[in-house]
DNA sequence: TCTGGGGTCCTAGGACCC
DNA sequence: TCTGGGGTCCTAGGACCC
């Protein structure tokens, strides 16, 4: 059963407006009321993060490949992103919110949810309360945002794309499956190309289509996702991460990194080399959470975009580097068919636990000892850059060299990518 | 259109145990 | 000796989101 609509809950959603490109524009104000396109050099290899206003015009949108969007238009300018600035600008916008509600949740890095049940005697009705949270967004950030107001984060978040570029939208308690029925099922979160084609072959293209549906008919279909998917119809939070209570989230499932090599590459060296330092970004980013990982896994993206996976489940988790490094080593030569060129590598970590395994209590104090090895480390990169240190548990020498004479070949000094 | 990187959640099958 | 069923863990892959 879906949760049944609250009509006393009120939800904000906000989102802000063309968040990176925004954020760009602040720090070199000539991109103002021009083709931007965030992502990387028109050339590259990779996709749009973002596009300005002036560049949609043309057709261009994020997740377009960048050289597609150098045919669209060759003129807008093209910078690389800045994940850093997104996070601080992120974090002030993180700020203000704190000052609305106490129930405040990220979403992504340029979104978030408020819990602003109760807050009317303070703030004012929603529609007022929103008006001041706008215009504090904007004096703190110099930032424009769009706000969503319903009574589920489903409903609002629909809104506040409705609401764009720059306003709000109030959907009232009681009228959220009217709102819904005449859009088409692809603006419910969740329902993608393969659902919604899915769906268009049943013959139901609009959200009113779905909700005059049985329950039972779409379970049957689709399973739990088909159930989720029948309140959703009807403007409720169902199913997953939407039920939860808002500001509730809990430490990451996942950590991962991979990288994509600007040419394909069967080197043994430079794989192993690449490898090992996406696995000291994830056990560093696991310290960074106290977090210990019992999985370990390797990805590869083959020339041809087949791609494959390969897990390893260890007797305990653990946050170290050398753990870490050697199973996938041992994943990578157990699994990569030698002489294939390989586009994409990536290392994955999961089953997290707080505590270290009790193993690792039997070992006298060794990985104590290496834990505060490697904390020590990260602090010293971030003092002075990733390369200031290496322990030099993972180069083989040749390519060790390489890094040295030429850092762009280590994946983490290419030109920063955007979230 | 030659297709990033970081996540979440779900499904399905096999191993293993009782 | 032709063969049940449930629970849990692990693995691989895929849909989807920003």
């Amino acid at each position: 059963m879906a949760a049944p609509s609250n009509p006393s809950r009120t939800v904000f959603h906000l989102d802000m407006d063309a968040f990176f490109v925004s954020v760009e524009e602040i720090f070199d104000p000539s991109l103002k009321g021009r083709p931007v396109v965030v992502g990387g050099e028109s050339h590259e290899r990779g996709v749009v993060s973002a596009a300005s206003y002036e560049a949609r015009k043309f057709g261009i949108h994020s997740a377009m490949p960048l050289r597609t969007a150098y045919q669209r238009c060759p003129h807008a300018t093209f910078v690389p992103g800045h994940p850093e600035r997104y996070r601080e600008y992120s974090g002030r916008v993180f700020e203000v919110l704190g000052k609305f509600s106490p129930k405040v949740e990220m979403a992504s890095i340029d979104e978030a949810y408020l819990d602003m049940t109760g807050t009317a005697r303070l703030l004012g009705p929603p529609m007022l309360a929103a008006h001041k949270l706008h215009e504090e967004v904007k004096r703190a950030t110099g930032l424009n945002c769009s706000i969503g107001i319903a009574t589920s984060r489903l409903v609002a978040k629909i809104a506040s794309d409705q609401a764009k570029r720059n306003g709000i939208l109030w959907v009232q308690p009681g009228v959220e499956a009217r709102y819904l029925a005449p859009m088409e099922v692809h603006r419910i979160p969740g329902v993608g190309k393969v659902m919604e084609s899915n769906l268009h072959s049943m013959g139901i293209r609009r959200i009113g289509d779905l909700a005059a549906l049985e329950e039972s008919f779409l379970e049957s279909k689709f399973g739990k996702w088909g159930l989720a998917l029948a309140g959703k119809a009807e403007g409720r939070d169902a199913g997953g991460w939407f039920d939860a209570e808002i500001a509730d989230r809990s430490d990451p499932k996942s950590i991962s990194h991979e990288h994509t090599f600007n040419e394909d590459t069967a080197d043994p060296d430079r794989l192993e080399a690449t490898l090992t330092h996406l696995a000291e970004k994830v056990c560093r980013r696991l310290r960074e959470h106290q977090l210990y990982a019992r999985t370990v896994q390797l990805k590869l993206r083959y020339t041809d975009f087949s791609t494959m996976t390969r897990a390893h489940t260890l007797p305990a988790p653990t946050q170290l580097d050398m753990d870490i490094v050697e199973h996938s080593r041992r994943l990578l030569h157990a699994n990569w068919q030698r002489g294939r060129t390989i586009r994409l590598i990536g290392v994955h970590a999961s089953g997290f636990t707080a505590e270290v395994g009790q193993l690792d209590l039997l070992d006298g104090g060794r990985t104590e000892r290496w834990r505060k090895a490697l904390e020590a480390t990260d602090k010293l990169r971030d003092k002075f850059g990733e390369s200031a240190v290496a322990l030099g548990s993972g180069m083989s020498g040749r390519f060790r060299e390489r890094v040295h004479e030429n850092p762009a070949a280590l994946p983490g000094k290419e030109p920063a990518k955007p979230i």
